[in-house]
RNA sequence: GGAGGGGUGGCAGAGUGGUCGAAUGCACUGGUCUUGAAAACCAGCGUGCCCUCGCGGGCACCGGGGGUUCGAAUCCCUCCCCCUCCGCCA
């Protein structure tokens, strides 16, 4: 959610960050606007209400305390006609908020400065580009041929089980897995993140706060009984960690990372981009968390970037780093990057990892504040990346690494965590 | 799942229909005292919103929602959460 004081007071800027981001003309902006003004009429004429009933009550307080009965009495009959006016008041004042709070749900964030104008994703910018694609002497496989040779993953019995998407990891396949997480949350430990453990499901109010519903339901597994949803992603649960609380100012930034299967629907999503693990509907990753100051929040995106870079360099996969354009970055990113492998076997770049800023949008949304030293509270910025989605870890690994003679040799940083150093 | 108890300010804990946004203690902030500190004493100390250039004023909030009443932290309904005991169970 966005400042209503900055819709108020620089809507210009509001309707240029529609329009960059593709959401329309902007015309939303002065629907906000005027909602709001009707709302604060409204409210003023309720309150004024509420004041002069509650002024009533209180002298009729105070003459049953003297004991002149008959004068309380003139003065409730007196309140008959205001109470129906409060409550015809109050009606229209709940009208005239949920009206504005639906609208103000609509509004995007506001894109960063630094962030490229354009609609689609030949506008974002290609920032830079680290370590060397490899260069094979002979026709390298793709992952999924390289998973079934070796008996990695078994991914027709994970659909007799569950469905397409739900693959299991099979032998070394799965001991890859849990070495590549551990290497992951050892790494983000070194770098200051303190690990969690979340719930992986997660009621309503959660799923709104991270801006999961009311539009992106169709991302999500629900479970109707009980009311909850399966999270698509870490980043549910653990930004509501401290939903509606107002921090200590001496506890920012708080850095988190947690492992967490991820549950996806992917609705709509086909074509040859879902072969092998390239698109699942169930999958792990380890993401990165902080609630920052609303000053440093751009000085922890870069930070958190180059954590999530240090892995890769680390696993020697060349990668490259995406600024994205307003239009391909989300509806409540200020700024976002995007880290893409290269899959040597299938020769295209693969997301791995997304880092954003939604400086006080989603902070807003669960009203997370703190207290700046002596001040008034403030909203939060919070941040948060992978480090790293998996599977398409698991694939470049696989593609980049695999040798003329059909075996796979891992990175070196990983030898400890898997027990062994080649795969065939 | 069954039975009972309970949710009040940062914490502890009063308050069971009217001067209660809420006693008191602790914590915190400022001040007095002190060479300094502690102690003691004094004062301040919740959140959101609305009106106002400002000073200031108003409204709402005692787990959430609804109701009774001129008036609700207090009474009623409902949901959620926590605790104790029993059952079941990784």
């Amino acid at each position: 959610m966005l400042d209503l004081q900055l819709i108020r007071n620089h809507p210009e800027r509001v309707r240029e960050a529609i329009r960059h981001k593709g959401l329309g003309d902007g015309a939303l902006v002065d629907d906000v606007l005027e909602r709001d003004a009707h709302r604060r009429k409204v409210l003023t004429d309720l309150q004024d209400a509420q004041a002069r009933s509650n002024r009533i009550s209180k002298d009729i307080g105070a003459l049953m305390r003297e004991g002149k009965k008959d004068e309380a009495q003139e003065r409730i009959a007196e309140t008959g006609r205001l109470k129906e006016r409060i409550k015809e008041l109050e009606d229209e004042a709940r009208e005239a908020e949920e009206a504005l709070d639906r609208l103000m749900l609509d509004v995007p964030n506001v894109p960063h400065e630094s962030v490229p104008v354009g609609q689609t994703p030949e506008h974002n910018a290609v920032v830079e580009e680290d370590g060397d694609k490899p260069d094979f002497n002979f026709e390298p496989l793709p992952h999924w041929e390289l998973l079934e040779r070796h008996e990695l993953a078994d991914f027709e019995r994970g659909a007799k089980v569950t469905g397409a998407g739900f693959p299991f990891y099979m032998g070394r396949g799965a001991k890859l897995q849990r070495a590549l997480v551990h290497f992951f949350l050892d790494q983000a430990a070194d770098a200051g993140y303190h690990e969690v453990q979340a719930p992986l499901m997660v009621n309503a109010d959660s799923a709104r706060g991270t801006g999961q519903l009311p539009d992106k339901e169709d991302l999500m597994y629900e479970v109707p009984r009980d009311d909850l949803y399966l999270i698509p992603t870490a980043e549910v649960p653990v930004s509501n960690l401290y939903r509606d609380e107002i921090l200590d100012p001496d506890t920012l930034p708080i850095k988190l990372c947690a492992y967490t299967p991820c549950f996806r629907r992917e609705a709509g999503s086909y074509g040859k981009d879902v072969r092998g693990l390239n698109r699942l509907h169930q999958f792990d990753k380890v993401e990165l968390l902080q609630f920052v100051t609303p000053e440093s929040s751009y000085a922890a995106l870069e930070e958190m970037r180059s954590d999530a870079e240090r892995l890769l360099r680390l696993l020697d996969l060349p990668y490259r780093r995406l600024l994205m354009c307003t239009g391909d970055m989300g509806f409540t990113q200020a700024k976002k990057y995007d880290l893409e492998v290269w899959s040597g076997g299938q020769e295209r770049w693969l997301e791995v990892s997304s880092i954003s800023n939604f400086e006080a949008f989603q902070a807003r949304r669960m009203q997370i504040r703190y207290r700046p030293d002596g001040g008034k509270t403030d909203f939060v910025h919070t941040l948060n990346g992978s480090g790293l989605a998996l599977p398409r870890v698991v694939a470049a690994l696989l593609e980049n690494n695999q040798q003329a003679d059909g075996s796979i040799r891992l990175p070196e940083v990983l030898h400890q965590y898997t027990g062994f150093d080649q795969i065939g």
